[in-house]
RNA sequence: GCCCAGGUAGUGUAGUGGCCUAUCAUGAUUGCCUGUCACGCAAUCGACUCGGAUUCGAAUUCCGACCUGGGCGCCA
């Protein structure tokens, strides 16, 4: 970020000449700051008001024998999260956040804010998460709910970045679509006319369908939606996916993509962030260091049936249990390759001396697992066989099979949440931390 | 979908049959206060999710509804 995050506001679009409250320091002689009205302290001779805006907060001192009329009117009709401009001159002081304060000359309130409010803006009685969602333009004017979309928006920065400096093609395809094609997580239907249709779970058909355009490396983030009926802190229903898909590459060489990815945004947020991940208090944040091990399924199984009571077999998905125990024993980022064919979907390509296991990987956090990829099937008759094994009907992928009788080039990808991204990397303890407007069983509003 | 735990001032809580005219904090209003930084002091205001049942008496027990949190299942 900028010194200035206000720098490349054009100059028309500020109110007058106001400066971000960070960049107000001892030195600065006069000021003028627009923000919001965080706390009121009156002394009775002397008044402290703390203004916020986004950069941060400014004490304005009102001395009340000395203060014209006018300002001290408007400091005793103000309440609290009111939006006001205040305009004067700077002084050093030690005694004040931030050592200096500003002694206004005029305090205009351009907004009232009524009361009282949804929820302590000041933090000092905690809102539980649903009474926060429900006033969340509010909640996030909360100093470390703002970083944590600060850092987000970084993140997306950083994958962008990544990938446009490596050559990638950013494209968007629909998530209206006619059909459940892929098996698996319930889709929700949606009235297109007077036709059928759903919304999609994952961008994963047309991007390989952009492998057969001759794109080669394509991303995309996007919306993605799950119809399931999950109750959980790492599930939504509708969700950031973060995508790719290469051509004449396999598994092993998108794991690398991935893992460079990983250590790239944490390296951003980590030089670019410093403010907010103080804001967050977020002390141990370290960026990880590539390569991410490598642990094969079967390993993986043999760790869950060695920590866990639980009966757990060779072929079954790996339980949130079974996902802790190993996520403890391996800490951090790690993955897990070379799963069994059975539990992966049709598209993932099994391996040539081994069909039983497949070229398919998720990338785990200690936490939860982060993303899912594989080396793609290329060849269509072997595709066509996968659908048919897991009992679904090719006739209904026709727009997505096509593509493979024409020079189908060989592929692999994967799919990246990142809500989960930015949840893990700052220790949010709810995915919905990690979202402004979580859409899950429960809420679709606001 | 299953299981568990909940629903008390704007916010967060205490209260498990009568001591509840409901605790505490924060907040709001008013007054006092010149260096606060969770300012302090005083006064005031503000709540038992809804419906039914049991009981002399229900915030508290029971039934139903609605709402919420979490776990599991399920989940490219």
């Amino acid at each position: 970020m900028p010194k200035n995050p206000l720098s490349r506001v054009p100059q028309h679009y500020r109110i007058l000449m106001r400066i971000p409250i960070q960049s107000v320091t001892p030195a600065t002689g006069t000021a003028e700051v627009v923000g919001w009205v965080h706390e009121i302290r009156d002394l009775g001779g002397l008044a402290f008001f703390l203004i916020r805006d986004r950069t941060g907060i400014i004490q304005v001192t009102i001395v009340k024998k000395k203060a014209n009329d006018a300002v001290l009117a408007a400091a005793k009709a103000v309440s609290r999260e009111s939006v006001v401009r205040v305009a004067g001159t700077v002084r050093a002081i030690d005694k004040a956040p931030g050592g200096r304060e500003l002694v206004p000359e005029t305090f205009e309130i351009l907004n009232m804010s009524e009361s009282p409010l949804p929820l302590d803006v000041v933090e000092k009685v905690p809102a539980e998460l649903d009474t926060r969602l429900d006033a969340r333009f509010l909640d996030a004017r909360r100093p470390r709910v703002t970083a944590v979309f600060q850092i987000r928006s970084a993140v997306m920065q950083a994958v962008n970045e990544f990938f446009f400096d490596r050559g990638f093609i950013h494209i968007t395809t629909p998530k209206i679509v006619a059909a459940a094609t892929e098996g698996g997580t319930e889709l929700f239907p949606i009235a297109y006319f007077d036709k059928e249709a759903f919304l999609n779970q994952s961008p994963q058909l047309y991007k390989q369908m952009m492998m057969a355009a001759g794109f080669e490396k394509v991303f995309e983030i996007g919306p993605i939606f799950r119809a399931e009926e999950h109750n959980t802190t790492k599930h939504l229903n509708e969700a950031t996916s973060i995508d790719i898909e290469v051509s004449f590459a396999d598994h092993y060489d998108v794991m690398r993509i991935l893992e460079d990815l990983i250590v790239y945004t944490y390296a951003h947020v980590k030089t670019s962030c410093t403010d907010q991940l103080a804001n967050l208090e977020c002390t141990g944040f370290e960026v990880p260091a590539a390569p991410f091990s490598r642990l094969p399924y079967a390993e993986a199984i043999a760790i869950a049936q060695k920590m866990i009571d639980e009966p757990i077999r060779y072929g079954d998905d790996i339980s949130p249990a079974a996902e802790r125990a190993i996520g403890a024993e391996m800490g951090g980022h790690y993955f897990i390759v070379d799963w069994p064919t059975e539990i992966r979907p049709y598209y993932a390509m099994p391996y040539e001396d081994d069909p039983s296991t497949c070229r398919a990987f998720d990338l785990m956090h200690q936490r939860m697992e982060l993303a899912s990829g594989a080396e793609r099937v290329h060849r269509h008759d072997q595709l066509v066989q996968q659908i048919r094994k897991k009992g679904l009907n090719p006739e209904s992928f026709e727009f997505y099979l096509r593509p493979f009788r024409y020079g189908m080039p060989p592929h692999a990808g994967w799919g990246l949440g990142a809500e989960r991204l930015v949840m893990t990397m700052l220790d949010l303890s709810n995915v919905r931390e990690a979202v402004l407007f979580p859409r899950d069983m429960h809420r679709l509003v606001p």
